[in-house]
RNA sequence: GGUUCCGUGGUGUAGCGGUUAACAUGCCUGCCUGUCACGCAGGAGAUCGCGGGUUCAAUUCCCGUCGGAACCGCCA
């Protein structure tokens, strides 16, 4: 049986008979000798063929990609400049076969990313070759495999559920996939395991756990894929408290094995209005500072007009402080961010910088004397500061200034990328406003519990006991204690105006079982990539997952989706429009 | 649904209204030989994504299309 080493020789392994299995990443012929950097699953190894050996010739063959088979004595390194895992040693070899040629590589696959996005895709199984991308797969095996222990000493159990399930047209698109024997009829891709698990707690499994495909037809993002993983849970008879613990216990143990972090528990909390008014987000990152600063009061009575009519029309006006680092932003750059922020809603950026202790440039001339003076205290200007303002309805002013508050981060360098800041953002609004919906809708699912049942209907002003868990920026989780009171459940459809019949036939089921005692429960689910992203330092989905689609849902490998046969149709009694 | 950017030898880039389409790397041949981005000499390799238009002339300008990337909307 092969010995796997997982990328650790050392010179400890000095003297150490090995076996090698790997691709030939480069050959060199030189001194006399053949040098072969070795790339095997974690790492390059090199190795060296003298020219008395008795594999010389066959050495001599080798190309680039080769299948090699190596055995040998692992010696020390005579030159360790290689920045490698492996770059201590190498192995003087006794044996050497080839187990398979290769053709020339279509993408370059040694050192730096040289090849572009599609052509990567397209030859994905050799971009996997790349260590580095490698590694990714390593944690996020590392991750799961340490969730699984976790969850498993902690009760729960691994069950699945159905990929192939019911449309609930809540929510995002589902992928649909039609039915053979049921022409006409077509299943969904489950969205989520939700409704499911919620059914395992009726069912009396009372921790359950799984780590689940979830399909979502939606546009996709550097962070998003149309299938992605999640670690689903679900517990009976636990509250919010326990959950949190859980899931600080489970990360943890998740940033010590992977990262070996000690991690500091409990997570901090931030209520989701808080969050929106302190970072203009509900995710926010932590890692800086640059809150968002409420300066509408100072405003009350403007004559400016941009601040007069925002205020009027019940607006509300926020600024981030830039500190000092006035002078790095020019007319232009500031025009820059003016566009950044527009993108989001906002019908501009005012702006003023604090320069040799006064305000100057923007809007500075537009505000009066005692204006520019509250400004001053209230944001305590240093000098160099740059303030940068978006007045407009609530939301947009937080969200713009939220976004531009992570840009500018960026790109000022503020983030300390060692930190791993956990938290969680609880008290979320049980409904959002949908304007292309015209209506309510349950701003995480229809099965979350409100905090107080009598606020209903006043949507605007009620909250649910939902909570996410958010790193470094990142929604990393989304979760919430579930309704498990018919009466509840029913008085909550009836909010999001959901009729009886319509509830019947969308989760008639779910009502069902929940006539028959369904214990109080609580879930959360994770976005397994998400995690792996950040532990991986990847800003990019692409990254962790082995074979991805591309921004259009498509993979360049298989060429999926395609065109299917006519007989594949009319056995579905399918007809397709040109 | 919308906005922006990209598409040139195998790979990554440069370039320009008229070029022998340049450079790096890779590949092939030879030399050198403890290299590690080795070095030296020579060679092969490009329908400039596709279609149309403008023009005496388009890889270059314009329109469309296909493919890729990022973002907004969307993602209960």
């Amino acid at each position: 049986m092969k010995k796997y080493y997982n990328g650790e020789f050392t010179l400890k392994n000095l003297n150490e008979e090995v076996t090698l299995y790997g691709w030939v990443a480069k050959k060199r012929d030189l001194g006399g000798l053949i040098f072969i950097d070795l790339r095997d699953r974690t790492g390059i190894i090199q190795i060296v063929i003298n020219p008395e050996s008795e594999f010389y010739n066959k050495a001599l063959e080798i190309k680039n990609e080769y299948v090699l088979k190596v055995e040998g004595k692992i010696i020390e390194r005579q030159s360790k400049n290689l920045d490698l895992p492996t770059g201590e040693i190498e192995v003087s070899v006794s044996n050497l076969e080839i187990l398979n040629t290769s053709e020339l590589l279509p993408i370059e696959i040694n050192g730096e990313v040289m090849s572009l996005e599609d052509t990567r895709l397209k030859y994905r199984y050799l971009d996997l070759r790349r260590p580095e991308l490698k590694k990714n797969f390593f944690i996020r095996h590392q991750i799961t495999k340490a969730v699984r222990n976790y969850l498993d000493d902690n009760g729960f159990i691994d069950l699945e559920t159905p990929i192939l399930t019911k449309s609930t047209p809540e929510g995002a698109r589902d992928y649909l996939v039609p039915s053979r024997i049921n022409k006409g009829s077509f299943y969904a891709l489950p969205q989520s395991p939700q409704i499911f698990k919620q059914l395992l707690m009726v069912a009396g499994f009372e921790r359950y756990y799984q780590i689940a495909k979830c399909f979502r037809d939606e546009d996709l993002r550097a962070d998003r894929q149309p299938e992605f993983t999640q670690i689903d849970m679900e517990m009976s008879f636990a509250s919010e408290e326990d959950i949190f613990e859980l899931c600080e216990g489970m990360f943890k143990k998740v940033m010590r094995e992977v990262k070996g972090i000690d991690l500091k528990t409990p997570f901090e909390r931030l209520k989701y209005d808080d969050a929106m008014s302190m970072y203009g987000s509900d995710k926010p990152d932590t890692r800086f500072e640059m809150l968002l600063n409420n300066i509408t009061d100072i405003f009350k009575n403007s004559e400016f007009v941009v601040f007069k009519s925002v205020i009027e029309s019940n607006g509300v006006i926020n600024a981030l402080v830039v500190k000092n680092n006035a002078d790095k932003y020019s007319r232009k750059g500031i025009d820059e961010l003016t566009e950044f922020v527009k993108k989001y809603g906002a019908k501009g950026l005012a702006w003023a910088k604090y320069v040799d202790n006064e305000l100057t440039g923007g809007i500075s001339k537009n505000i009066s004397d005692t204006e520019k003076e509250e400004l001053i205290n209230k944001l305590n200007l240093e000098n160099n500061d740059l303030v940068l303002i978006v007045a407009d309805k609530k939301k947009i002013s937080q969200t713009s200034l939220g976004a531009l508050r992570t840009k500018l981060a960026r790109d000022l360098d503020l983030i300390d990328k060692s930190k791993f800041n956990f938290l969680w953002i609880t008290d979320f609004p049980m409904f959002e406003y949908s304007e292309t919906e015209n209506r309510y809708m349950a701003a995480h699912h229809p099965f979350t519990m409100p905090k107080d049942v009598n606020t209903l209907d006043d949507p605007e002003n009620c909250y649910a006991r939902a909570y996410d868990s958010v790193l470094n920026g990142y929604e990393l989780a989304s979760g919430s204690v579930r309704i498990h009171d018919k009466n509840i459940q029913a008085k909550v459809f009836e909010a999001l105006q959901i009729s009886d019949e319509e509830a019947k036939t969308k989760f008639g089921f779910l009502l069902e079982a929940f006539k028959y005692g369904a214990p109080p429960h609580i879930g959360i689910g994770f976005g397994l990539e998400r995690l792996v992203m950040i532990l991986s330092g990847t800003e990019n989905i692409r990254d962790v997952v082995t074979f991805p689609k591309t921004a259009s849902a498509s993979c360049l490998m298989t060429e999926a989706p395609n065109i299917v046969d006519e007989k594949q149709l009319t056995e579905l009694g399918i007809k397709l429009e040109k």
